[in-house]
RNA sequence: UGCCCGGUAGCUCAGUGGCAGAGCAGGUGACUGUUAAUCACUUGGUCGCUGGUUCGAUCCCAGCCCGGGCAGCCA
């Protein structure tokens, strides 16, 4: 017989007469004459009430039908003759397929989010996390969708790269060297010509200048894939695996790429609105009670915009003390970059224009202000609560230009001399940004800690699962 | 990596320099429709680890381990 989901007998618009379910059992209720399991099947947040009357044949397996077993139940699927639900199910066959007992971890009971971390396992089965990775899901699909309809083609930059991509931090080496006892050369280093691909290898930190390569072909493209840090970061931001998404696109300046990112944030939180309503009242209601009037004020509203020497200004005119003063040329603070897009602006906020000297090299250099100050057309997205979620640049299509900031940077030319050929041949204009999938899933939902929006989080010391 | 907070039953937590506590979960029973059901009874402990102080340490001290927050770095 064919399965039901709960979510679908749960918008069922007349009573059945067979209906046939199978997932897990929430919890339990036992009357003398009958019991009321809850069974959750993951489809959706709820739960559907399946009602077995002590009189049935299978009714001794309800006792084994613990919170966290496997469940199969065939039946009516009938009005509910109580009050908190529509539809419930008046089983005519209640089968255990897999018994959970008392040692089960999770219980009808709250739980704090540290212990399910430690339980990556079974969190899934959770309220929370199982709402967590239904808007996972249907976020990813949206990003698709948003790129998909715009002509954006999707490319699938290397996951191991010989390319430091400089100013991206950390890298995670990849080898196949016995590192107790690895080749060395005349000079007793490490010979990386024995290594598997002839030279060092890492895992990628951006797929960014793979990505100018097929913009400049295939003019529009994104890439959406695993990306790997191995900065020794510990906040609530920062994996040291995560999923980011990079659109590139030939024929654009710094402003097309501004707004092509707040289009893109909009269009991926109005998705999830329409798509996970249930999900996202029930975040509403146990994880951030502003999270609805967040999300509509962000959709509503046009992002600020405003140059990095303008943030500067605000910044020193606030009136606040800050524990790191900022002059024209330093870097914004995590307590700067909090103070524009939530108390001075209370909105998304775009800086853009960032002194040359803090950026990377790749970065479109603009004309010199009337102090002769460089700036670089870079611009970085912040939102109230998680701060950076994009960054992004229009990048350098001048050879000569971008040579010099190469040397400014002490890059050596061979190891980019494909990314210097784009230069050389039908060059273009062109802009990107990077947008981490696990901040805009935070930024979504309400959590505040990446590692709950990722299914087995990597971070410094822990690679459990 | 730096600074700060924490670790007591399966979970959430209280507590004390002198026999280890509650709620929930588990078990037994009761209950004619429950919704984190309720009620009664009940099982359950290396008080993170190691060392020190003490007649005696879960409690005080030191080191370590683990978890969390913030900062730096970034998406």
């Amino acid at each position: 017989m064919q399965r039901t989901l709960v979510k679908d007998a749960l918008h069922a618009t007349a009573p059945t007469d067979t209906i046939f379910l199978q997932g897990w059992v929430r919890t339990r209720r036992d009357a003398k004459a009958f019991s009321f399991v809850e069974l959750n099947d993951g489809s959706c947040l709820k739960g559907l009430q399946i009602v077995v009357d002590a009189s049935l044949a299978d009714y001794p397996a309800v006792a084994h039908a613990h919170t966290g077993a496997a469940i199969e139940v065939t039946g009516k699927l009938v009005a509910s003759k109580g009050a908190g639900q529509q539809w419930e199910v008046v089983a005519t066959s209640f089968k255990v397929i897999g018994e959970a007992d008392g040692t089960y971890p999770l219980q009808k009971k709250g739980h704090s989010l540290e212990f399910l971390r430690e339980i990556a396992h079974l969190r899934p089965r959770s309220n929370l996390f199982g709402a967590v990775f239904r808007v996972r899901s249907r976020l990813a699909y949206a990003v698709h969708q948003f790129f998909q309809e715009r002509g954006f083609h999707y490319v699938h930059p290397p996951i191991i790269t010989a390319s430091d991509a400089e100013g991206a931090g950390e890298m995670f080496r990849v080898t196949t060297l016995d590192l107790e006892n690895p080749p060395r050369g005349a000079d007793k280093h490490v010979d990386a010509t024995k290594d598997f691909f002839g030279k060092k290898t890492f895992l990628t930190v951006s797929g960014q200048l793979e990505a100018e390569i097929f913009a400049c072909a295939l003019s529009n493209v994104y890439t959406f894939g695993p990306t790997f840090r191995a900065e020794n970061s510990n906040t609530s931001r920062h994996a040291a695996e995560f999923w980011m998404i990079e659109p590139e696109v030939a024929f654009c300046d710094l402003t097309g790429d501004m707004d092509l990112a707040e289009e893109f944030v909009k269009h991926l939180l109005r998705d999830v609105k329409t798509h996970c309503a249930e999900d996202l009242e029930f975040f509403g209601k146990f994880v951030d009670k502003d999270l609805a009037a967040r999300l509509d004020f962000v959709l509503e509203k046009p992002f600020v915009r405003c140059s990095y020497t303008e943030a500067v200004e605000i910044i020193a005119q606030s009136g606040k003390t800050w524990e790191h003063p900022v002059s024209w040329g330093d870097n914004l603070q995590a307590e700067h970059e909090r103070y524009l897009t939530e108390e001075h602006f209370k909105c998304p906020v775009t800086v853009y224009n960032y002194p040359r000297a803090l950026k990377a090299f790749y970065m479109r250099v603009n004309a010199p202000d009337a102090q002769g100050r460089e700036t670089v057309a870079a611009m970085d997205l912040l939102v109230p609560g998680i701060g950076e979620i994009i960054g992004g640049s229009q990048r350098e299509e001048r050879l000569d230009v971008l040579r010099e900031s190469m040397a400014r940077h002490h890059l050596d030319e061979k190891a980019y001399w494909w990314y210097l050929d784009l230069r050389r041949y039908g060059s273009v204009p062109h802009a990107g940004f990077g947008l981490g999938f696990e901040r805009m899933l935070m930024f979504a939902t309400g959590v505040a800690n990446i590692r709950d929006v990722i299914p087995f989080a990597r971070t410094p010391g822990a690679a459990e699962f």
